[in-house]
RNA sequence: GGAGGCGUCGCCUAGUCCGGUCUAUGGCGCCGCACUGCUAAUGCGGUUUGGGUUCAUCCCCAUCGCGAGUUCAAAUCUCGCCGCCUCCGCCA
């Protein structure tokens, strides 16, 4: 959610911002009513409560006097003031419903309005991005004398990847990762926690399964909400990714500034419904409903969020330029950022056998949005107010191996491995296919 | 899953049986001031969070795990829920 005192103050900021991003305007009209409303209910409420309270406490030591020495008069007295207050009682209840009403409208007007665009964001859709940088060069295969196979192809003669009995298990978009692949998974997930300690992050599990008031803090109940999966049972929700368990971790809580900033990297399946997405990478793992992901998070005075979001990016880069994949970096615009984000940039790595770029990583700031929703506060010199959250990918794990395996292919199908993986694959420089054993495609 | 206990303003704690004297006690910690060669000690004051009002001070409302109820009045009584602990059962 956004400060309230700009609505007050400055509702254009928050139209201008929604129609940056493509979305409704009227919820700030709305918005600006309620808000009055609601606050002139409150003051409503809060005065008769007032009167009530102390004309209660008028009553106490008069029933006491009473029991002492009982008399008609003060009987009478007791009486007249036991009729008002009844009839006090009556009237702050209304007006507490009233005012409630009004507060809980404008929570869920709120809800409505997705985070102020940093003005710097390109104005526009998918499309309408800003390149920021493109970094390294991708093979000229035809120069090299093949043709590169795609990441299943690979990832099947390497006995990698099972999508056929990933479908036959779970169904479309989901795989096994085998041998090779499981390998290669931890040896990404021990490079990204090596990396991400040395940055200053603190390596977390997180929970996978979080409570609505979690996702909705984060902002995924919002138009990204068919992308989530609900367990209706026990009214949980599958996280998409990590983000949301480690964006809740402090929820509720004042931290203390010297504290920040407080970096978090954290490792959790991750479960995405692709709702919108029937026909689009219908083959291989490019897009799948399951998936692993070291996720960077960072809690930070909103002072120097823009800042730690350029760190963000560039231990993002640092990551991929260690995978030896070539990239380009770009500016989201504003029509395609999360409601939670002011800024967004996409690392896309280059994936040959489809002659573009394709997202691998993507980093936020989401400035004060979430830390409102979710209470999450600071504590200085100058008193108590949000902080700012930032979330970025270190290593999604299946985009990268698709990455990999592609871009580090051999004509004769094995795969090299890039030099600051080997250590993690225990010295190992290629992948190639392993002699049949057990049943295998 | 069953039985029992517990949940108070950073931490500890009084209050809950028996509703009003709670504007929630005291200690520790922390902040400010005073005193003192320095430090320590001591004294005085302050110290939950959110909202409203105000130039500001003041003041007002809510907040004793969460929600509902009873009542003129709830930390205190009733009901539901959540969390933690102990024991039992089951279990990776």
């Amino acid at each position: 959610m956004i400060d309230p005192q700009i609505l007050r103050n400055d509702p254009e900021v928050i139209r201008e911002s929604q129609r940056r991003r493509g979305e409704d305007t009227q919820v700030v009209d709305l918005l600006v009513a309620a808000d009055i409303a609601a606050r002139d209910e409150q003051r409503v409420f809060d005065e008769l409560r007032n009167s009530q309270k102390t004309l209660s406490k008028e009553i106490g030591p008069l029933q006491g006097q009473l029991k002492k020495n009982p008399s008609p008069e003060l009987q009478q007295q007791v009486d007249q003031l036991m009729e008002r207050a009844s009839n006090l009682a009556a009237e702050v209840k209304a007006a507490e419903i009233k005012a409630d009403d009004k507060a809980r409208e404008v929570e869920n007007l709120w809800l409505q309005v997705s985070n102020l665009v940093d003005l710097r964001s390109p104005v526009g859709g998918e499309e309408d991005f800003t390149l920021l940088e493109t970094v390294g060069t991708p093979r000229d295969f035809a120069a090299e004398g093949f043709e590169p196979k795609d990441h299943l192809t690979i990832g099947q003669g390497l006995k990698a990847i099972d999508t056929e009995r990933g479908a036959k298990v779970s169904g479309s978009r989901f795989y096994f990762l085998t041998g090779h692949g499981a390998m290669l998974e931890f040896a990404l997930l021990n490079l990204a926690m090596a990396q991400a300690q040395v940055n200053g992050f603190i390596p977390m599990i997180t929970p996978a399964l979080v409570l609505p008031s979690a996702m909705e803090g984060t902002g995924f109940l919002g138009q990204a909400a068919e992308n989530v999966y609900r367990v209706e049972s026990d009214d949980m929700y599958l996280v998409g990714t990590s983000e949301v368990p480690l964006a809740a971790y402090h929820s509720d809580e004042i931290i203390p500034a010297s504290q920040l900033p407080l970096r978090y990297a954290g490792w959790s399946s991750c479960f995405r419904r692709e709702a919108g997405a029937s026909g689009r990478d219908t083959t291989g793992i490019i897009r799948v409903h399951q998936f692993d992901k070291v996720e960077m998070f960072v809690y930070c005075d909103p002072a120097d969020a823009q800042a730690e979001h350029e760190r963000l990016l560039q231990w993002e880069k640092d990551f991929i330029n260690a995978l030896e994949i070539p990239y380009r970096v770009i500016d989201v615009a504003t029509g395609d950022l999360g409601s939670s984000a002011a800024r967004k940039f996409d690392i896309e790595a280059w994936i040959p056998t489809q002659g573009k770029y394709r997202e691998v990583t993507s980093t936020s700031n989401t400035t004060e949005f979430q830390a409102r929703r979710l209470k999450v506060r600071m504590r200085d010199d100058n008193g108590t107010r949000p902080l700012a959250t930032l979330n970025g990918t270190l290593c999604a794990m299946p985009r990268i191996i698709v990455a990999i395996l592609e871009n580090h292919q051999n004509s004769d199908g094995s795969v090299n491995v890039p030099a600051a993986l080997q250590p993690f694959l225990g010295g190992l420089t290629k992948l190639t296919a392993p002699a049949t054993k057990s049943a295998g495609k």
